[in-house]
DNA sequence: TCTGGGGTCCTGGTCCAA
DNA sequence: TCTGTTGGACCAGGACCC
């Protein structure tokens, strides 16, 4: 079973916001250089879509109501919503905020047919939480994925077993997970418009224009076969942080300033979690939109961000910049292992011993008085705006 | 028109050791 | 001792997902 929130973010406006239901609504940061994170199905109508830039969905619904998205609050529902879930099954998967596999088929005995977990669940999340969702439900994940789309808005699709290819075979092959814009046009130029046309095509004619991995795997997803399982509590492979300027920028000051307050964050998620990293990979994304990485592997695992900011620094200066404008720079760990199962840099080198120390502290200074409690002295706004002198 | 931020996975190249 | 092969680690880029 896959069960996905209909318009996740803009119905949690609208719902605490009853005076904007049945309006066009659009989530997103309007007045910069955001994109749309969410809408409504009356701002849909208009053509407003996921990921548009919000200026443009503002020429195409100067009606639109836009709301920032308020995060904490959409963490709080996606806790109920999960809860709601795992009343039914264990056996759930999160694939966002917003989503979930369910591997209902263990739960028969105690709660019915798939049919009725699903009304439940539906039931369920609209009365306790105010918001609708959608249910698909057959043998394996994509074909449950692929109901619970269709359903949208507000409904419940169950495919069963013999109706697999009749279901499957007329969609564009677009809606195939792992088919995106580049892949269709590969496709496309083989003459493969729907799924019947690619679970028609030698698998090696299709490894040939997509890679052998996508090409095996899509052969096999366009006669319904799926095997992967749900699976629960999947450990993450990697944390980071990024952020676009407001405005592109080539001091190597400010740069280096957001550097450090990513690392920073970067490391806080990595101790919160109790994890340590060991590639370090810096990101940037340039005027024009070209975006390039350089990533640095550690002989031991880190969470200070002091260290993380070394690294990623260095990485920086490698590159020689001059006068480049920089619209974007990330930072990311990869290469994650437990508490326990690395060697956390500070208990081998002194130098970061005093940082591991200190940053230590700060998040139980954060953790008691909250996130601006505590600063890098670098990271403090210009006198005069905060009152803090 | 002007493109966020959080991720996963795959590919192809280089280097190095067995 | 030299040469060729193979496989793993690492690195960079790109496609894709929500």
């Amino acid at each position: 079973m896959h069960v996905d929130m209909d318009a996740f973010y803009a119905s949690v406006a609208v719902r605490d916001n009853p005076q904007f239901r049945g309006r066009p609504l659009i989530v997103g940061h309007v007045g910069g250089r955001g994109v749309v994170l969410s809408a409504t199905y009356e701002a849909r109508a208009l053509g407003v879509r996921s990921a548009m830039p919000v200026s443009a969905a503002q020429r195409l619904a100067p009606q639109a109501i836009v709301v920032p998205p308020t995060h904490d609050k959409y963490a709080e529902v996606s806790s109920a919503v999960m809860e709601i879930f795992h009343d039914v099954t264990p056996l759930v998967e999160p694939l966002s905020l917003d989503e979930a596999f369910l591997d209902v088929s263990g739960a028969y005995r105690m709660f019915g047919a798939p049919r009725t977990i699903g009304q439940q669940i539906r039931t369920r999340v609209e009365r306790e939480l105010g918001i609708t969702c959608s249910v698909g439900i057959s043998i394996n994940k994509l074909m449950a994925k692929l109901a619970s789309t269709m359903a949208k808005p507000d409904g419940m699709l169950v495919v069963p077993e013999q109706g697999i290819i009749d279901f499957l075979h007329p969609l564009p092959v677009s809606r195939l997970w792992g088919v995106g814009e580049t892949t269709a046009h590969a496709l496309q130029r083989l003459g493969i418009a729907t799924i019947g046309d690619l679970a028609h095509v030698p698998v090696t004619t299709v490894q040939h224009a997509v890679g052998e991995v996508q090409g095996r795997t899509l052969a096999e997803l366009a006669w319904g076969r799926d095997s992967r399982p749900v699976v629960v509590n999947a450990p993450e492979k990697s944390v980071g942080a990024e952020i676009t300027f407001a405005r592109d920028i080539n001091d190597l000051e400010v740069i280096g300033a957001e550097l450090l307050r990513l690392s920073n964050q970067v490391a806080r998620r990595l101790r919160r979690g109790g994890i340590s990293a060991r590639t370090l990979t810096l990101k940037l994304r340039f005027e024009d939109f070209t975006t390039i990485t350089r990533s640095k592997t550690l002989s031991d695992a880190t969470d200070i961000g002091h260290q993380i900011y070394e690294v990623v620094h260095d990485l920086l200066n490698r590159l020689n910049l001059q006068r480049v404008r920089i619209r974007l720079v990330g930072v990311r760990a990869t290469g994650l292992l437990g508490t326990g199962l690395g060697r956390p840099a500070a208990l081998f080198d002194d130098v970061y011993d005093d940082w591991s120390a200190v940053e230590r502290v700060t998040d139980e200074a954060m953790e008691r008085f909250g996130d601006d409690a505590v600063m890098v002295a670098r990271l403090l706004p210009p006198e005069g705006t905060t009152g803090i002198s």
